[in-house]
DNA sequence: GCGGTTAGATGATGGCCATCATGTAAATTT
DNA sequence: AAATTTACATGATGGCCATCATCTAACCGC
């Protein structure tokens, strides 16, 4: 059965933020097109009339979740204490894309490699902002700054996720904020 | 055919050393059980009788990477360098097991993850013991101190490994090592 | 050295999954 | 409103893989 155009593009869209949500969660290997296919209310057949492929989604997927810039323009520390926080650990489903699917992607495709690279960078781009607007940091170390915090932030995330030990998990993830949080007040 | 005692331990020892590094290469799911018992110059079918399953063999596989302590007792400043090199992070195979299994211990079986844990602690205690060589950092702060230089290098390399952009993913790593490195200069 | 034991080889089996061929009905187009 | 297009459904197909049943030949205890 066909399909008005506006609807189409609402399928596309919802296929998209379900597999978005669905990698996050599951990883790329562990969903099926089928279950994503599902999950946007739908049967796994109508999948190739909008993507061409697995990788093409993944591709996409990853464009999408990564161009999400969630960043309510609030300052690093609050950024800092969600991120590194359990709650944030347990809901990769809606979390953090690069900490849910970068490590992943050393296995995919150029395309959702590169997406991945465009949204890292943009990632590097907010941190930044949020520290300026801390008054954090000379303005010309800014992005060497963001840059550690921000691969100390995605590290520890994805090592609290990686152990059974709830007690270490926490400790990683309390110890690191620390840690970053103490670094903040060296440099005023 | 059967084989002598002395030989099967040794079959025993190649498939898991093949296996962890294959794990490291190309992941978990990309691997099948049939790869790993070629690369130990087997058939898959003897797999069974080593391993109660592919599970099994990853738990175990992890344990046998991550106990690997090839800290060579050297200060911290020159493990820094050689872990956040260009040529780490191109050598996936025979590097760090926790930048290279970790990410995908998120769904892996509980044993597997409890085995990364001990593989994370004992990772935290060598950074430690560098930093402790090298007079860095009060005694009591040695862990914290850790935990964040090891979260941050974790995360640059996972995310210098993801992106297909030389540039920046070169970036990733020398910022992150600077920043590190720029941190150490703060304490004395 | 002999016989029971067993490590590893060979060859199913069953399940899952990406992809595609075809059907169908609804939306556009004119 | 008829003709045409097409979004999605249904139902293969072929491949890969974990696991297991069975076989065989060589080690190890006697």
């Amino acid at each position: 059965m066909r399909v008005s155009r506006a609807q189409m593009a609402e399928n596309r869209a919802r296929i998209l933020a379900e597999a978005g949500r669905l990698f996050r969660e599951k990883g790329f290997d562990a969903v099926s097109i089928a279950e994503v296919m599902k999950a946007a209310e739908m049967t796994h057949g109508g999948f190739y009339g909008h993507f061409s492929s697995k990788d093409d989604l993944i591709a996409q997927a990853v464009t999408h979740e990564t161009c999400d810039a969630e960043s309510d323009a609030c300052g690093f520390a609050d950024y800092l204490q969600y991120y590194l926080s359990p709650d944030h650990r347990d809901g990769a489903a809606g979390g953090c894309a690069t900490a849910a699917m970068a490590p992943a992607l050393r296995y995919q495709c150029a395309e959702a490699r590169e997406a991945m690279a465009g949204g890292i960078e943009e990632q590097i781009a907010r941190v930044s902002e949020a520290l300026a607007r801390d008054g954090k940091g000379q303005p010309e170390a800014l992005r060497r700054e963001a840059i550690g915090r921000w691969s100390a932030m995605v590290g520890a995330m994805i090592m609290a996720r990686a152990v059974d030990d709830p007690a270490l998990s926490d400790e990683l993830l309390a110890e690191t904020r620390a840690w970053i949080a103490g670094r903040a007040a060296d440099d005023t």
